[in-house]
DNA sequence: CTGAAAGCGCTTACAG
DNA sequence: CTGAAAGCGCTTACAG
């Protein structure tokens, strides 16, 4: 049942519809109008051998296949699964098939094979997904040998038609949603990587400054939930915290388990915000209060992207996906006693 | 700086060398040896033309290209992502690239067109998913055309090579572990499609009758955490469940928040095992005991297989990925006055 | 509308 | 070790 056997070829669908090959390729690719007996016979021989055209010849002769190649840091976070989904979904609907690459390192020499074994491919584009450094390390192994457009959720300075997140206005609004609680500063918990300029914690120093509030040093942290818990403990440490911005979900998570631990209560001592809104977000105790951001949204947006830069219709277009603040159970004023220890 | 620009081709690589096409191509591929010194003309030329060879060609020549295709009912889900992590890593270490295609229904003729979109290219192999309905008519869809191997959950009858974890010994160990705690019986939360042969509920039913153990019924959920919360609720009104088996850890999250918002103690009064010990399980309060699954060396394990298929070397092994019941703070014995309760 | 011819960029025998 | 030739399976002008 698995053995595969000699795969059936135009030519031989041609001498069993009785016809010349070029108008099996006509009827295949409507390039050319075809007699409707010839088409039926044609059709038919297809149907019954079996045949599918061969990719890699009509590839040769059109010069690109259709795939499209995404470049990841990673496949299972959640913000690159959501984008790599909403890619494959935009991408499969438009006939065009997507292969996937993880870079896992910055390093050139591994970047470079891993990309060059996909740019070997006569691939129709590329979809680079910039959110660590990685992405620009491959921006650059991948040159100007193929279209490629990029997502990146702060907006950058690159050369490349990109899709951002605006990542520095949600960190600014979310922070001055706690300010404005009545919070005397806001800490932050960070992803690596996100204080470049669009970054979350960009936002977060303008509406600290703008508001002359102090600005905390940064707890620096990974993307894992354990990296989360581990920064809350630091922060349980300050002894003075009354709210954090993190820069997930998942590290919101462990910050508050860390607090709890701690005998701190949530948001009666310290208020919490995430980001990306994870379908776990809502069923937390106390529900999280997170930034939402539609990584969905954003892969299609980004194949749509690729697809205009390939047809030449658009080429440096810059489009934003608004995040959104979901206000839930993880955020209240601060309490007064708790404002007045820190006072002391 | 994103303007492609014809790429160079294997004739140019000669003409810069001053060699034959063939001599290029020896260099390329070292199926024959080469003088050293046209060796060191050609490779320079290579490296100064930026030549990459096109994969189209060779693919058309060599009958394929280094294309594994993987077909999954879903991306982002914790199992399929994991798995697809491990197949990725694994074929890229293999020099193979990795085209990912999601086969969202069971229609037929949808299911036909995906994969006819993908097996259009002159792909090595394929991976089927088949962790859901989809799997088997995607198989079908398959049918011969190409090796295929698929990572399955359950042990069924597939007639196609396959890797599968033991679901069904690890739905049977949790429950016993449940049973031998002191719960009168313990309550099944399913996924979809888990109720098949080799599936967890199979195990889970063993060990329920094993023990001579009363069989409720299984409350039906999707993969969702807001799908266990509404079994939670509906656990939470049959009013003697001391115990309760959760399809994933996001079930198990969400029922727990469902049977704390009823007054429920966890695990005083209800124990919750789940399963896969996704990252945030020892994070949950209390910490979730579950069901691990190692679903990376699952994909790892996959793409091997799929290699000793194309190879020739293996064909129809089975292996099994053993999942692992790590026990934490979400199960105990029942409280001696709920069990009486339940008894009266 | 339709067939014969050429060519896409490579690799693989075939002769030396 | 190396070049000239053929061929992989398609599509695209070119003539009718």
């Amino acid at each position: 049942m698995n053995s595969p056997r000699r795969a059936p070829v135009i030519a031989d669908v041609a001498r069993a519809a009785g016809v010349s090959v070029p108008t099996v390729s006509r009827v295949l690719t409507g390039s050319t109008p075809v007699s409707d007996e010839k088409r039926e016979r044609v059709l038919r021989a297809i149907e019954m051998l079996g045949y599918r055209p061969n990719a890699a010849a009509r590839a040769l002769v059109r010069g690109s296949q259709p795939l499209v190649a995404v470049f990841a840091g990673n496949t299972t976070r959640y913000g690159y699964a959501r984008t790599i989904q909403g890619i494959e979904e935009a991408a499969r609907a438009a006939g065009r098939i997507v292969v996937i690459t993880v870079i896992e390192s910055e390093d050139e020499a591994e970047v470079r094979a891993a990309v060059d074994l996909v740019l070997g491919q006569t691939i129709s584009g590329a979809i680079v997904l910039d959110y660590d450094p990685q992405g620009a390390t491959t921006l650059q192994a991948i040159g100007d040998s193929v279209p490629t457009v990029v997502a990146t959720p702060s907006a950058g300075y690159s050369t490349f038609p990109s899709i951002t997140m605006d990542d520095e206005t949600a960190g600014r609004e979310a922070t001055e949603y706690l300010l404005g609680l009545g919070h005397r500063t806001v800490h932050h918990i960070a992803i690596p990587h996100s204080g470049g300029p669009g970054g979350r914690a960009v936002g977060w120093r303008t509406a600290l400054e703008a508001a002359g509030a102090e600005v905390p040093d940064i707890i620096g942290a990974d993307w894992e939930p354990m990296s989360g818990y581990r920064a809350g403990q630091q922060l349980a440490a300050i002894g003075d915290a009354t709210a954090v911005l993190c820069g997930n979900d998942e590290l919101a998570m462990g910050v508050a388990r860390a607090l709890a631990e701690a005998g701190l209560r949530i948001p009666q001592d310290v208020s919490i915000i995430g980001f990306d809104d994870q379908p776990l977000a809502e069923l937390w105790q106390p529900a999280l209060t997170t930034v939402r951001q539609d990584f969905v949204e954003l892969g299609r947006q980004a194949y749509a992207l690729l697809d205009g830069v390939i047809a030449r219709t658009t080429s440096r277009r810059i489009e934003r996906a608004k995040p959104e603040l979901i206000v839930r159970e993880s955020t209240a004023a601060p309490a007064p006693e708790r404002l007045a220890a820190a006072r002391s």
